[in-house]
DNA sequence: TATTAATTCTACCTTTAAGTAGTAATTAAA
DNA sequence: TTTAATTACTACTTAAAGGTAGAATTAATA
């Protein structure tokens, strides 16, 4: 059970550039830097920039910046580009929707580790986690 | 972030044998009852009887019966035959180990969710779970 | 204006998860 | 002893995720 890899790698490369502040940097740099393939990076920066969380600039001289504060950026906006993040009703087990009403026979043991698992996604700007920890 | 469909379904398959107490039960039935593909089902049943958490009864008149008693079956144990449990160190962000001495810039807010998710896989039983809920 | 360095687009390739097909092996019952 | 019902094995197909290639587009600068 784990966040996919394009997700993960979305919420490093965004972490990272809200640690660079509002420094714009290109695909290459981030690549390198991250260990990330630069094609599939590039990729996911096109996605990014779709939902306006970033500012593409073409051309020479291009880039990328944030579009917003990176405080205004919470981590479950990034897994939500990415269909990644954890919906309210979303069954443990895979069996529909899961509610008050009608649940799966996980549903009582899952409903708090859930809701910490959102409060984390949704509680955590990339203020918040930028420049923390050792690993980027 | 969810489990594996094949995790989700070896659950939902020994939850319900664990509900039908030591009752045998067959591929056919099971595949029917748990709108389970039934070719599917064999191969997950396979693998669950070559770590020993269920029996298998070949030939005419067979099935399945679980080995253990539901008690003694945690839903971690399911989850480590499909490599889906959530390990100690296992990084959300995916580089590699994540400890006290070198995290990620999730680390922190990671730990609480982490721990109770790993309550959850640890801590139920079939027992537990069996039964429970109106969807199967 | 030509060059160069950058993003974007389209299409493809590779790997893994999910699912299917067919047959062999097994065993109880007819 | 044959038949039918069952699991196990091997191999394949399909779908999705992960990743790559190359050309088109954009824009600064010489």
């Amino acid at each position: 059970m784990q966040l996919s890899n394009t997700s993960q790698y979305a919420i490093r490369i965004l972490a990272y550039m809200a640690d660079k502040k509002d420094s714009q940097l290109n695909a290459t740099q981030l690549a390198e830097i991250l260990y990330i393939p630069y094609k599939f990076l590039t990729k996911i920066m096109t996605d990014l920039v779709k939902v306006d969380l970033v500012e593409s600039i073409r051309g020479r001289e291009g880039g990328y910046k944030l579009k917003k504060k990176s405080s205004d950026i919470m981590v479950s906006d990034i897994l939500d580009v990415f269909n990644d993040s954890i919906k309210d009703e979303q069954c443990v087990l895979g069996i529909g929707f899961c509610n008050g009403m009608c649940k799966c026979a996980l549903h009582d043991q899952w409903m708090e580790p859930k809701l910490l698992l959102q409060k984390m996604f949704r509680e955590s700007s990339l203020e918040d986690i930028a420049g923390r920890g050792c690993k980027i």
